[in-house]
DNA sequence: CGCTCTCTTGAAGGTACTCAATACTAGTGG
DNA sequence: CCACTAGTATTGAGTACCTTCAAGAGAGCG
């Protein structure tokens, strides 16, 4: 049932952690059963292999996509070629900013996906209908405004061991990757994507991955596999930084 | 009329760049009349003095602001004592952003401030009552949102004059200061929270002043005064960095 | 099994940071 | 109205870090 062709086992989803208090403060599921089949009914289910671009930056928004499975990114191309990744995007994010009617970045899958493909053409209708959906959405973008802005703050840091220490614990958090053990953790991009996120050239993130290593805050179990020995260490290294 | 004690001139404003396809594809109010009175009605007119706390981070967030005159910043302090800015404020804007009831970070003014105190509490239930005002705050999030990313393209430039190009753009037409002439600008802000928010040293956006001002970029009429000479430059100067 | 992409490691150079000292501004009180 | 003072801005010298350029090692895929 974890096939990627098994659709029926797949439905629209989004999480966040709400703006008002709640009881365990985590992300939660924002759309009730019937806003899910709403949703899922105006939709189409789509798949899409690795590295396959969803949209381009500047061409006309006529579809949001609600992942449900893989990871995408968005990102924005220099003159020279140079790219700068705004956001990774997991199963139960939203994917498609627009303004005045178009993309604002590129997006492209990072792995195989599985999302929802919604046409804004009919959600506005299905917003004026229910007022709780645009509460649940007004919550996701609040969190996505946060983890853009904890972004900010990442990039902002002068060393690239503090960038990519405050990377991975976010990351732990924000991918929690399914089967995921407390501080193992498979990460889904490649130097280069982390290096293009971070603000930094891949050669200093692979410096900094030692870096952390020889502190003994993270141990690599292979390229992708990091298991986070001291989160605690990470934290301290992001935050006393600059 | 212009005088911060006149109340009645006064009525809650938020403008922002719609997601959607519009003629201009500039920033438009997004409340109508009835919006305007419905939270001109449960909401306080505060003034604050320059340089005064709005709240604190992870206080319990009751309010959130809706700023008509003057500038604001949110902004983290990290253990050391250090500073970054997420983000200015401006007149239709809202500042308040929370996390599970708490605020996310700490505000305080930078000019002298005229806001609507929106209380949370009532808000939520205009809100279930009024599905375009829902919209309304949905345009106004993904603004902030693109903001943000925007800032985080911003930060990661490497070089100090690239991001300072960059934040002056930006600023020129985020903060249209009233009585704006095209290319003459009023920073509402000192260097050191420049330098905050670019993740620089104030040392460097010194020195980036400078070397603007030797490329011909920019004329300095006095601390606060610049005068953009030549915006594509500075554009090139933000693009093409790194 | 070999090719390609990815990742790591090394050396040289440039840019921003820190520390420190000097102008300058603005607001206060005489 | 002017002098004083505290905060703000600029300028300079030395250090540290990241970037670039280059080469080599390792994975993954056909």
């Amino acid at each position: 049932m974890d096939s990627i062709t098994d659709i029926d086992a797949y439905h629209p989803s989004i999480k966040a952690v709400p703006f008002t208090r709640t009881a365990t403060g985590t992300a939660i599921e924002l759309l009730s059963i019937a806003e899910q089949q709403a949703l899922l009914k105006m939709s189409r289910l789509v798949t899409v292999p690795k590295y396959t671009k969803l949209y381009t930056k500047g061409s006309e928004a006529t579809y949001i996509y609600n992942i449900v499975k893989g990871v995408a990114e968005t990102y924005h191309l220099t003159p020279n070629g140079n790219k700068r990744v705004t956001a990774f995007l997991f199963p139960h994010d939203l994917v498609g900013l627009a303004e005045n009617g178009r993309y604002v970045s590129d997006a492209q899958s990072l792995t195989p996906l599985v999302a929802f493909q919604i046409p804004l053409e009919g959600l506005r209708d299905v917003l004026v209908r229910d007022p709780e959906l645009d509460f649940g959405l007004l919550s996701k973008l609040c969190h996505e405004l946060r983890r853009s802005q904890n972004h900010a703050l990442t990039v902002s840091l002068n060393e690239a061991s503090a960038r990519l220490a405050s990377f991975l614990v976010w990351i732990k958090d924000a991918y929690a990757d399914g089967r995921s053990g407390q501080d193992e953790l498979i990460l889904p991009m490649a130097r280069h994507h982390i290096a293009d996120y971070l603000g930094l050239s891949t050669e200093s993130v692979s410096r900094a991955f030692n870096h952390l290593e020889r502190l003994g805050c993270i141990a690599r179990k292979g390229l992708r596999a990091i298991s986070l020995i001291d989160v605690p260490a990470l934290e301290r290294l992001a935050a006393q930084s600059d």
